[in-house]
DNA sequence: TTCAGACACGGG
DNA sequence: CCGTGTCTGAAT
């Protein structure tokens, strides 16, 4: 009989396909009373046995053990860093996405706080070069670089100057002749930083003579004084507020009067700003049974998800707040998603406003720092509300309440790294996991999410009316064929012409729309038809005047205005195509005497320009503002009284099953912006197909009608709710190649099919076709999509699990990348 | 015999 | 992905 083995069951720290896998490490008795599930570790690894980072997933005791297995090195935590669900979580978002575990472990932990072992250069001999080989041309070569970076890099660095591909041997050599050294460190990016504190290190009651004893070092009684009344102080702010030297301060340390502690301090994003205090609002009679409804689940404990469909303005925010403050008092936490914080500052005023601090705030603008500590004050309970765009899903509160997600009809929460997750999907699984209880918000919901309320998946309450007096605004369709039979080639028509100079004379504010920025979408010779592309990417470059070039808006690529056709030498060179920049200058033609302001991401990248045009704009400093769909979101400006949707059908023709619905979302969100005060609100829509059933549907308010039609084509095509895709992404840098593989993938996806006797593929896989856009930054791209058309979901994954995960070294070559996205929001 | 460099292989 | 072992061809 032998002794139990435990063994700790660890995912490595080491970003490949190859180690994506649980290994088994033994447990070394001295770790046996400290080690947990959750916790981190170092483990030997390889046969180098470089070290790693590792997480521990389970813990289990073995009679005997199959092969010789490592042992654990070290624990790096104190405590789990992932809580149970959050084991749970990892594995089912592997599962689900087909991502690797370690990055499901990226999503549920904030960057940065990785181990990772770190390997520096130093170079020992200057005088190197009669140790080396007249042909030993890399060796020379690092050593060349190391020399240009100061005698002393990373290997990172070191590899980006100089990509060998066997560069570990070769430094191996070198460090073998004594020419260099290589240092191993272990490191993490981001630190809890600590704040220095000083404080009183005797009793109170001799302050009093040892003041007296130092005669006339007047600063360091001033010091004493003033500790014997605050009794502890950081000693930044000490030696601010007296005008004191660290040199008074460390005196009366190193005489053992006082000492300095460490103090852990968490930065604090929104240090320098104040909130406007947000009452809370009486709720008119139909958000009153909205917050019943779903309080009534919350006091029975009971999870479920309700979508909250609530026209633009039916104060869905108020009763966002009213709930979160029922979750507050069952001493519960909650979680709001937004689209973009930097889009909704609104929103995020309001939570402010009304609970004042406990609020985490997670968004893509916060440092490395400043996101790490947040985390830990929702983990650490410091905080009951977390507020934040897609990955705050993944906020490590021990006791999940409820779960908002505001615009859930928004792309932005469909991630687009691995794991391509879908937030509505993980707060779906949080809610099952904690017995949260989800709300959807939204005036246009996605088609699935109101499909779901329909069938009785998902509980559908419905906000008809505005909250406040003002009813929807008036939509006026402009059919631009009819604009153009009249002699008006312009982009603008006449009515919003008079509308917009009306509005002005009036002293009332507008909102032009155009989902297009830049200046012309594209440029063509007349001469020869060449339409000027970016050189990496298969799309037209976009002028933009104001910095006189071409832009690509995929790969970044800038050009010169070109003076003649790249192609004939033509100089009829022409500018088509509308974007905002280009709206900007007509209508500044047009109307010299207003104020017009544009928010693109051109105009808004320097950090906070976004909050600079909102304010000037809501000061009514702005008579116009032009902008994209930075715009369509949650600005609430009583004194906009017109909106120009300049181009209502942009998005209308692309070649994805989601086109429709994109626009409907797009014209209602815009249109909502109008008429939010007393009065009445008109929204002009420009549109070539003024007879289609998003357009009309989203003039007449009318969600229901939109999604009857929309639902009734889903049905005929197969598209969701009635299936469910998985898009196959294949890209490489020979689009023959990547063709290739595309091909042999779809045809062995057939075979498998028809092995199980499923003779319908032509119905499950659609492809591999071109994608969209055919190359992306010098890489081809083609894709296959997957439909469970009369075909088990779990097995159309279970092939592609088997083809493109398990086996994937056999059936696509290194230079093919491959990218699966279960569920994708777009397929093009 | 030694060594640089290419390549295959396995990770507990 | 990364380090190690192994193979090859060329220089010593």
């Amino acid at each position: 009989m032998g002794e139990k083995v435990y063994i700790a069951q660890v995912i490595v720290n080491n970003n490949s396909l190859q180690t994506d896998k649980i290994f088994d490490y033994t447990i070394p008795e001295s770790l046996l009373m400290t080690i947990q599930e959750g916790m981190r570790c170092m483990v030997p690894f390889g046969m180098g046995n470089k070290k790693l980072e590792a997480y521990i997933i389970k813990i289990k005791t073995e009679e005997e053990v199959k092969y010789r297995l490592k042992e654990i090195l070290y624990i790096i935590d104190e405590e789990p860093i992932l809580s149970r669900n959050q084991i749970k979580m990892i594995g089912w978002l592997k599962n689900k996405y087909l991502c690797r575990y370690i990055e499901a472990i990226q999503c549920v932990l904030p960057a940065g706080i990785i181990n990772k072992e770190r390997k520096t250069i130093s170079l020992l001999k200057e005088e190197w070069i009669e140790d080396i080989k007249e042909n030993s041309t890399k060796q020379k070569d690092i050593l060349q670089v190391l020399k240009a970076l100061g005698g002393k890099a990373t290997l990172e660095k070191l590899y980006n100057k100089l990509p060998i591909s066997n560069m570990n041997n070769i430094l191996k050599t070198l460090e073998k002749k004594g020419i260099i050294k290589i240092d191993y460190e272990i490191a993490t990016r981001v630190k809890i930083q600590t704040q220095q504190y000083v404080q009183l290190n005797i009793e109170e009651e001799v302050i009093e003579d040892i003041i007296v004893s130092l005669k006339n070092a007047s600063r360091q009684k001033e010091i004493l004084l003033f500790l014997k009344e605050h009794k502890i102080c950081p000693v930044k702010e000490l030696i601010d507020v007296l005008k004191v030297t660290r040199g008074s301060l460390n005196a009366l340390v190193n005489k053992g009067y006082l000492i300095i502690i460490d103090k852990e301090y968490k930065r604090d994003p929104f240090k320098n700003t104040t909130f406007e205090s947000f009452p809370k609002l009486e709720p008119n009679l139909q958000q009153q049974r909205a917050i019943e409804k779903i309080v009534s689940y919350i006091q029975k404990e009971k999870s479920n998800t309700f979508l909250l469909h609530g026209v633009t303005g039916s104060g869905k925010t108020e009763i966002y707040l009213q709930l979160i403050e029922e979750i507050l008092k069952k001493e519960k936490q909650g979680i709001i998603l937004v689209p973009e914080i930097a889009l909704t500052p609104q929103t995020i005023e309001r939570f402010y406003g009304r609970f004042g601090e406990g609020i985490a705030v997670l968004h893509s603008n916060l440092s490395e720092g400043e996101r790490f500590d947040e985390w830990r004050k929702i983990r650490e309970g410091k905080v009951n509300i977390a507020i934040g765009a897609r990955s705050a899903i993944f906020a490590p509160f021990r006791n999940l309440g409820m779960i908002i997600i505001d615009e859930e009809h928004e792309n932005t929460y469909k991630s687009e790294i691995s794991p391509k997750y879908h937030a509505i999907e993980v707060a779906d699984f949080r809610r099952r996991q904690e017995g949260a209880v989800v709300i959807l918000g939204s005036a246009t919901p996605s088609i699935e999410t109101y499909y779901k309320g329909e069938v009785g998946e998902i509980t559908l309450l419905t906000l008809a009316e505005r909250a406040t007096v003002s009813a929807l605004p008036e939509v006026e369709v402009v059919d631009m064929r009819q604009e153009l039979d009249k002699g008006n080639k312009g982009i603008l028509s006449h009515r919003l012409f008079s509308l917009i100079d009306k509005n002005l004379e009036r002293k009332k504010q507008t909102i032009l729309f155009l989902n297009r920025r830049g200046y012309a979408t594209f440029i063509s010779c007349r001469q020869c038809g060449y339409v000027i592309k970016c050189r990496h990417c298969d799309i037209t470059m976009i002028y933009h005047k104001n910095m006189k070039n071409l832009q690509c808006h995929y790969c970044g690529e800038k050009k010169e205005e070109p003076k003649h056709c790249p192609s004939c030498s033509s100089t009829h060179i022409n500018y088509f195509g509308t974007g905002t920049q280009k709206i900007q200058d007509l209508i500044g033609e047009h109307f010299p005497n207003a104020v017009i302001a544009r928010m693109d991401m051109d105009s808004t990248s320097i950090k906070g320009s976004h909050k600079k045009i909102l304010n000037s704009f809501k000061k009514q400093e702005i008579d116009i503002l032009i902008g994209t769909q930075m715009i369509s979101k949650g600005l609430d400006f009583p004194n906009v009284t017109l909106v120009g949707i300049i181009s209502g059908d942009a998005s209308l023709n692309l070649p994805d099953f989601r086109a429709s619905e994109k626009t409907f979302q797009l014209v209602t969100q815009v249109a909502g912006r109008a008429g939010r005060g007393l009065e009445e609100g008109r929204v002009i829509l420009q549109t070539y197909n003024p007879d289609h059933y998003s357009i009309c549907a989203a003039a007449q308010h009318d969600y229901n009608r939109f999604y009857k039609e929309e639902l009734e084509l889903r049905k005929e095509f197969a598209y969701p709710p009635f299936v469910q895709l998985i898009n196959i992404n294949f890209s490489g840098k020979k689009s023959e190649d990547v063709y290739t593989v595309a091909e042999k993938i779809s045809n062995n996806i057939k075979y498998i099919l028809k092995g199980k006797g499923y003779n319908n593929y032509e119905e499950i896989i659609l492809g591999p076709n071109p994608a969209m856009i055919a190359k992306v930054k010098e890489r081809y791209r083609f894709q296959i999509l997957l439909k469970d058309y009369n075909v088990p979901y779990s097995l159309l994954k279970a092939i592609v699990k088997y083809l493109l995960i398990d086996n994937r070294q056999k059936f696509i070559p290194q230079a093919i990348s491959i990218s699966v996205d279960i569920n994708p929001s777009y397929i093009m």
